[in-house]
DNA sequence: TATGAATGAGCATTCATTCAT
DNA sequence: TATGAATGAATGCTCATTCAT
């Protein structure tokens, strides 16, 4: 393995001397590992290219994290919340949640802690923590924030469908800006139906 | 490594003897490989696996297809076809898809590419692979098969949303028979307004 | 590693809180380091696990022993010492010394130098500091207690007895009390023998 | 870790190609195994040791036993077996036990399953195989043959007496070939007292 | 053509120890 | 004096791949 990302090894910060600073140190590390996680996967990446990037020995990601996991754990899976996302126009709620994952950021952006869980999600350590996180962080919101009957349901299609749309992005294609205005403009409707109980 | 997938070793077909047939050889590490990246995805399937499987040497997995990678895009990337789905009745089309990803018999016994894809969706070296497969093999014959503007972005749409259903149902949950009805009823429309153009 | 031994992390004295006293806390490791070796031996005991029970930081025991074997030659082979287990009755001396090693409770609560040497004596570190620690700890004042022709000999026939039941009680068997009795009995006289030289 | 046991790097046989022979290399890892484990012990012991020592790839010790733990059972526990020096003349038999266990191989012969088993006593991995071998492989078979009262328990203290002449010669001292003598000399009649039941 | 032995780089993790504070 | 952060080598083990037969 070399650095995190494809021919990405420079570009890691290691700005500051930040030496014999557990809290920095720890916090360096965590960077680090969303950054990772979020390019390639939990399976992809390993111990040794998050201290890399981050600019520490490997073996202190254990030392503060306990295991590989448990740094997953904590720098994604647990943190794991977009209901402020949910918060504010119930009426737009639809076109903000297709802008939010097709955001011109681009596809390797730092951290994106749903395409983190997306990329990690043939890693059968990570099962458990990925069903919790996307039902807990953001399913279970939105449901509590639908009227009418099947608000789970309701709910679970509009999460699986912005995955889609996850997917879109990161797989399918890096489509130019023009292309995800219109791609938002047919997206939004339908996630408003599944929001307002009307699809 | 356990065979290729939960206790699912020994029901391998390995119908005849065929030792010293290099066709048959290739066609059953071919079928092996299908089966195991259909159920575990391309990272988590080894060689060993699909060569315990098939019932051969896993040298001759290199010996045929060149790398794990090649073995991949034979067997799955390259021939991926969706197009005979797209044919039928265009007014149930959305349906038949949405049923198509959340039934819960994968559409061949053990063999299920859109699966496959998806589970190896995270390895570095099947990106490219997977958008050309998605590209040319479902999103570009249906919109040769859709009027209206927007042909492209809504097939694209349609792609994206289907492969959320996907990981709806392989990663969030194995939702009940009963869920899956209400869902199908939920999404075809969405999905056949993509197809009309009348999203 | 977990504390020190099976669940018995807690029961660590810890009597004060003797922070920034250098005498209680060299102290507080060496009673640590006895148990834990006796415990478990010398590869088996990390210096976390010393420290931990003693309640001080890892890096102090380098600090104060220089070294883990530093601490486990003066914890447990520098004063080695069993004289005072020879000194009484030299008739019933034989009894004495095997009712020693195959007592269910150690003769200190925590802490029986023979048992922590045995379990170490696996370990290259240790060779010398053991073939030391036993002929001056126990041999060679034995032998100077002994009458008769070849008196070093027979003292360390004795010795080498000894550990071979010592190995019989923690390796070969947890034998019941009752069998304890019994091998108290058949042993007793053999050890006499070489005490009393009429072997 | 340097070879596998002290400066004893370089007397690895290694005197024959052979190459892709499975019969011969995993011979030649269980040969390697059985001298490094005899020489130091289980946890003392690297994979990586004996590969160099046998002249292999350390992934092959894995491919032929599995793990480290299963190279130890197949190279010592599963077939230690001291049963053949129990036939014999029953009346010399304690003289015979004495001498083999002080017989004047030098301590780092190449295989001594007695003092393999004995040097990894202190493993936790070891510890049932430990039990069961010098259990089925010495104190059974020699119970068996004893006649009179208490068979098992006068079996099992020669097998603890055993045990200590071996710590005795390995861990106390080397002694001259005239001493061994002597301790034999002494042993064989306490030896030969369990054994006839007379001790 | 097919086999399976061998390879060597890779993995996460643990360790005693050292060094800056 | 004491702390605890950092270190780097070592651990057992797995992998896709290559090579000799």
């Amino acid at each position: 393995m070399f650095g995190c990302s494809s021919g990405k090894t420079d570009d890691a910060p290691e700005t500051a001397p930040r030496s014999r600073n557990a809290a920095a140190t720890r916090q360096a590390i965590l960077d680090a590992a969303k950054t990772c996680f979020t390019q390639d996967g939990y399976e992809q990446v390993g111990v040794r290219d998050i201290a890399a990037r981050a600019g520490v020995d490997p073996a202190l990601v254990n030392r503060y994290f306990g295991s590989k996991e448990g740094l997953f754990a904590e720098a994604i899976a647990r943190k794991f919340d977009l209901s402020p996302l949910l918060d504010g126009d119930r009426a737009t709620l639809g076109r903000r949640l297709a802008e939010y994952v097709l955001q011109k950021k681009p596809v390797g952006a730092n951290y994106d802690p749903l395409m983190a869980l997306l990329r990690s999600s043939s890693s059968e350590v990570c099962g458990g923590m990925l069903r919790g996180a996307i039902q807990n962080g953001f399913v279970r919101p939105l449901a509590e924030r639908l009227e009418g009957p099947d608000a789970l349901a309701r709910a679970e299609l509009v999460g699986s469908t912005l995955l889609g749309l996850l997917v879109h992005r990161s797989v399918i294609g890096g489509a130019e800006e023009a292309d995800n205005e219109r791609i938002v403009a047919l997206m939004a409707p339908m996630l408003q139906g599944f929001i307002d109980g009307t699809g």
